[in-house]
DNA sequence: TTGTAGGCGTTATCAG
DNA sequence: CTGATAACGCCTACAA
């Protein structure tokens, strides 16, 4: 089965490829009549532009490019979802990348979605990311750029974000509320904005409360993955015995928490209070149910994607496009690990 | 910043286009100095080929299409990570689109990604679709085409599954095995394959063991959702306090069958076994802790994009291909919710 | 109302 | 070794 192009359906009604072309863009300077024949034909071969030459032509392809940490994660996944949906109701594609965390692929890939000419690009850091001639490249080449979540302060271009610090603020405060005295924090890695502005919100809650702050109650993790919080509870129960909460920067790390101390047969939120950060579902559905911050990912998603499509509006008409940051809000959701049943 | 054309480059060196293409492509007809000086200078200037142009000539965008149910689900975006990855390591990017298991939004989907000239097809199809015209027409274009997991047998193309019914008669004899006498079982949708034959295999092994099939036994989810899993458990106690095991079609369906239980302080395994079907994340830090099958996602995806690079690459030569069929083994994971601690 | 011509940027063929 | 020319398929001034 051939191709069926502009230049075939002239040809079969012996008419120019330019006539053609017109008819089936509804320009007014076609008759009646041959308007009628091209619409016709075309339907009943079933033509389709070649999206390549339009893209050649038009110097646009309707597709945007996402760059993500990882695919295989209940909060991204969400933003993926999103962004998926809002762009293809407005008519463009995603194409989606994965950066591992990896820095080095992260480089690669906004190099990738360049050379593509894709129309749009978002992006969520990778924990490695540290540098940011990359992003500075995509500015340069004036490509519509938005960055979601993982965020560098630096980088002049929209960005859809929570207050990581007032929502680990208000964590904490939960838990101080529900009378903890010695609360240990599980942060993420050294890194990501929202990492750091998370342990800020631990940090500043504890001095508001007039508790002091211990840096050995801080632990690190590398990934944020459920063994580390598994891990780093057990060298909290071993050190700090009388800790009486643990606020985890992730969902995942909580749900380490929860696995050691119900092992240990440590009762919780009796003895220990628990609450993560962004509200998976898993933590709907293990016991103890987990008290956590909901983070709405799906609308980040929506967000990132409106926003970078007001961009590529902007950048096609020539006009000046000024940068927003977006916040969107985050609330607490109390559980049984801080309430009990 | 204007955009870098062999063109250009031609022009600044005083030679013609066709060099300048030559050179950078390594032709060996081209002189050492000219090759250096295009080189150079196309690096000094970041020269890298419109893409747009090269589609169009070339007729191939090294781009495929991914349709899947859902991107918000472990199974699903473990598959998606191993697609991804494997396409990048051969140079191919992915453009996903969601169905959310509606035929509508599939069909419309499969259309959009012919029109934008993939050079390949990888879905899994919808529970809704009952209907295979959208199938079929991407076979008569002659695109490369993949289904993986949720297949249509009568598409002849290739496939990437695991085989459902075998899987289940092995889940539901392990439940036999520690004793269980009455099963029930939650079935998926009334579509899709896997959900039959995981409903077959559960049926040939209550035969193979003489117990009597019972049908009012088998409940039937429009989703395999969380709360099917919650609602079905509820009227299995109600109305079949003496079932001793269930066997849920998916570990979300599951984790709502633990729930259930666990509120009402039904043991498990002790009164009740359940195992369920996909091996999720989840499933290994709920409590108890959920047996289940093993469904390699990940490596399905890897499967999934070698066999359609195979085609792709057969296409391109003209070369004939036959459709295969690749079946991936999987295995029962024995946990707390069949074996006790 | 219709058609001609040129160009988007690349690549392949063929002649010099 | 180099370059002119045509073609991929579409779109749009401009001419007839």
């Amino acid at each position: 089965m051939k191709d069926i192009t502009l230049k075939e359906i002239a040809q079969q009604l012996g008419i120019s490829i330019t006539t053609v072309s017109k008819a089936l863009k509804n320009y007014p300077d076609v008759s009646e009549k041959t308007r009628n024949a091209v619409l016709q034909l075309s339907q009943s071969l079933h033509y389709t532009p070649n999206s390549f030459a339009v893209n050649l032509r038009t110097k646009e392809s309707k597709t945007i490019g996402l760059i993500i940490p990882e695919v295989v994660h209940h909060f991204f996944s969400n933003i993926i979802n999103g962004i998926i949906e809002e762009a293809e109701k407005n008519g463009y594609l995603v194409i989606i990348l994965q950066s591992n965390e990896s820095m080095e692929m992260e480089i690669k890939q906004v190099e990738l979605l360049m050379n593509k000419r894709v129309d749009g690009i978002l992006i969520s850091l990778s924990n490695e990311s540290n540098n940011d001639e990359h992003l500075k490249e995509i500015l340069r080449r004036n490509i519509p750029f938005v960055m979601f979540d993982k965020i560098n302060k630096l980088i002049n271009c929209s960005k859809v974000i929570i207050d990581d610090q007032r929502a680990s603020f208000a964590a904490t405060q939960h838990l101080i509320d529900l009378g903890c005295k010695k609360i240990a924090h599980i942060r993420g890695p050294v890194n990501p904005q929202n990492a750091i502005d998370r342990f800020l919100g631990y940090k500043k809650a504890l001095e508001k409360n007039n508790i002091v702050y211990d840096s050995k109650l801080v632990y690190t993790c590398l990934g944020a993955a459920f063994e580390e919080g598994y891990e780093f509870t057990k060298q909290i129960i071993e050190n700090h015995p009388d800790v009486d909460g643990i606020f985890a920067v992730t969902d995942m790390v909580a749900v380490g928490v929860i696995n050691y101390l119900t092992e240990k047969n440590i009762k919780i939120p009796e003895q220990i209070k628990v609450i993560g950060f962004s509200n998976w579902f898993m933590g709907q559905v293990i016991t103890p149910k987990l008290s956590t911050v909901d983070q709405p990912g799906y609308e980040m998603g929506i967000q990132s994607f409106k926003l970078l499509l007001e961009e590529m509006n902007s950048v096609k008409n020539d006009a000046k496009f000024i940068p927003r940051t977006v916040e969107l809000p985050t609330s607490i959701i109390k559980r049984e690990s801080t309430l009990g049943k």
